[in-house]
DNA sequence: ATTAAGGTTAACCTAAAGTTAAGTTTTTTT
DNA sequence: AAAAAAACTTAACTTTAGGTTAACCTTAAT
C-alpha cells in the first residue's frame, strides 16, 4: 500500500482541529494541523503535505492569504487546498478559486461528506500529478514501473532508495533537509536514523553517478543533472 | 502514432457537445457524442471508445448510473472515464468515483485543462488492446477463449489465475500493488489474505517461467517478456 | 587544528514474500 | 444426490531482500 496521505488542517478554533483530526485519522489519513496562517504556512513547508484544510476566516493572515503565500512555493504548488467556510458566504468562493483553491467545504461540518470529499479530491489530484515518467540528465525515471534507466541501461532499485531517488528529482536543484526527506518518505512519526539517509543516498550515487547527488553540509541534499 | 484515440462525450446540453467536440477534435481526437445516459451507453457499446466523458446531471439515466452500466459491460470495463460536474454540485455526486469514474472534469470547462487532462489520462491507460489475443515474450493470451499458450503449448489456467496474469499483462513492465490486484480481481469490498495473492502468482511461475513474474519487494508484482 | 557534519562499511534485524499442505468451497461427473 | 475433482483460500512456517544501525573514517569550515 502506497503511504498514508497526509492532511495539514488550519483553523483558528481547537475544536475544529480536533473534529477534524479526528475524522481524518478515522479514515487512515495522516493529520497535522496548525492554528493560524503563518504557522500553517511553517507547517505546510515542512511536512509537505498532499492536501491543505484552510479555514477562510482566521485573525491576523486569513485562509485566502495563506493559500496565495502557499501557491508561491514551488514544492506546494500542486498540493489540493480547499477552504472551508461558512455555508453562504459565496463571495468568498469566487475570491477563493480565485486565491487558487481547488475547492470548498462548508461548516458545519459533515462527517460524511468530507470524508467522501476528501477522497475524491485526492484522487482527482492522484491520477494527473503522477507524470509517470521523469527525464533528467541521462536518467528517466518512471513511477509506474518502478523502474530508473540511466544511460539506456535499467536499473532496479529498491523501494526506499526509490522513494527517495522520485522526492529529489521531483524538484531538482532543489535542497531537501534531512527533515523534508524523513517527513516525506518515512513520515513524521517514524523515528529513524540521521545515517540512514547517508546510506541511502550512498546506494543512489553508487548506482546513478556520484555528480548527480550533490550534499549541502548543514543542509541537505539535492538532485542535479 | 496509434489510430487516433476515440473520445464519447454524454452530455444532454447540445453545447456542451458542440464545446467538446470543438476542442477534442481541434486536438486530433475522434469524436462521437449522445444526447442522454441510455443512448450514451448504446453509442459505447458500439463504437468501443477509449475514453468517456460524462455528464453527471442528467435526466433520467444520470452519469453515475450510466457509468456503474458501462462498467458492467466487458468490453468496456477499463475504458477511461471522466465526469463532467459543476464546482459547487453536491459532494455526495463526487463520491461517483466509487461508480467507477477515473477523474472530473469541472465546469466551466476551461480549454487547455481539459485537453491536457484527457491527454493525461489517455496516457495513463496506456496501449488499449481490445483484441481478445495478446501475445508476450512467448506468451499468448486469448481472453476470449480463455486459453494460454506458452512457446505453442496450451495451457488451461483456472480462472483467478487467469485473471491475474490478464491483469498483469495488460500493462507489461507496470508494477501492479497488492491493492491494485485485490481490487481489480477480487472487487473492494471482498477480503482475501495476503497469501493469497503469493499462491496464486507461484502457481503461474510455475506453469509459464518464474522469469517472466517479478516481485517488488514492499511495492508489488509485475510482469515481463 | 579542531570539530561537527557527513561518508562508509558490514553486521544485524525485520517485514514482506515464498512455500507447502491442509482445509474450504465450487464445479463436474457419475 | 452423492462422490469426486478442481479450484480457491488459509495457516503455519521458512526464506530473503532490503532497511537500519553502530562503529569507525573522512572531509570541510571556522
Amino acid at each position: 500500500m502506497a503511504k498514508k496521505p497526509k492532511i495539514l488542517c488550519v483553523d483558528d478554533e481547537q475544536d475544529i482541529l480536533d473534529l477534524l483530526t479526528f475524522n481524518l485519522e478515522k479514515e487512515g489519513y495522516e493529520v497535522c494541523t496548525a492554528l493560524n496562517g503563518k504557522k500553517g504556512l511553517e507547517v505546510a513547508k515542512k511536512e509537505l503535505p498532499d492536501l491543505i484544510i484552510l479555514d477562510v476566516m482566521m485573525p491576523e493572515m486569513d485562509g485566502m492569504e495563506t493559500c496565495r503565500e502557499i501557491r508561491e512555493i514551488p514544492s506546494l504548488r500542486n498540493t489540493v487546498i480547499t477552504f472551508l467556510t461558512a455555508r453562504n458566504e459565496d463571495y468568498s468562493q469566487i475570491a477563493g478559486f480565485e486565491a487558487g483553491a481547488d475547492d470548498f467545504i462548508t461548516k458545519p461540518i459533515r462527517q460524511r461528506l468530507l470524508v467522501s470529499k476528501i477522497k475524491a479530491l485526492l484522487r482527482r489530484s492522484g491520477p494527473l500529478d503522477k507524470g509517470t515518467e521523469v527525464s533528467i540528465g541521462g536518467i528517466e525515471i518512471d513511477r509506474e514501473k518502478y523502474l530508473v534507466t540511466k544511460d539506456g541501461v535499467q536499473i532496479q532499485l529498491p523501494k526506499k532508495e526509490f522513494e527517495l531517488l522520485v522526492l529529489l528529482s521531483s524538484a531538482p536543484g532543489r535542497v531537501f533537509t534531512r527533515e523534508n526527506i524523513l517527513n516525506s518518505i518515512w513520515g513524521n512519526d517514524v523515528i529513524v536514523g540521521d545515517r540512514t539517509i547517508d546510506v541511502h543516498i550512498r546506494k543512489l550515487r553508487e548506482k546513478l553517478g556520484d555528480e548527480n547527488f550533490k550534499t549541502i553540509k548543514g543542509v541537505g541534499y539535492k538532485f542535479e543533472a
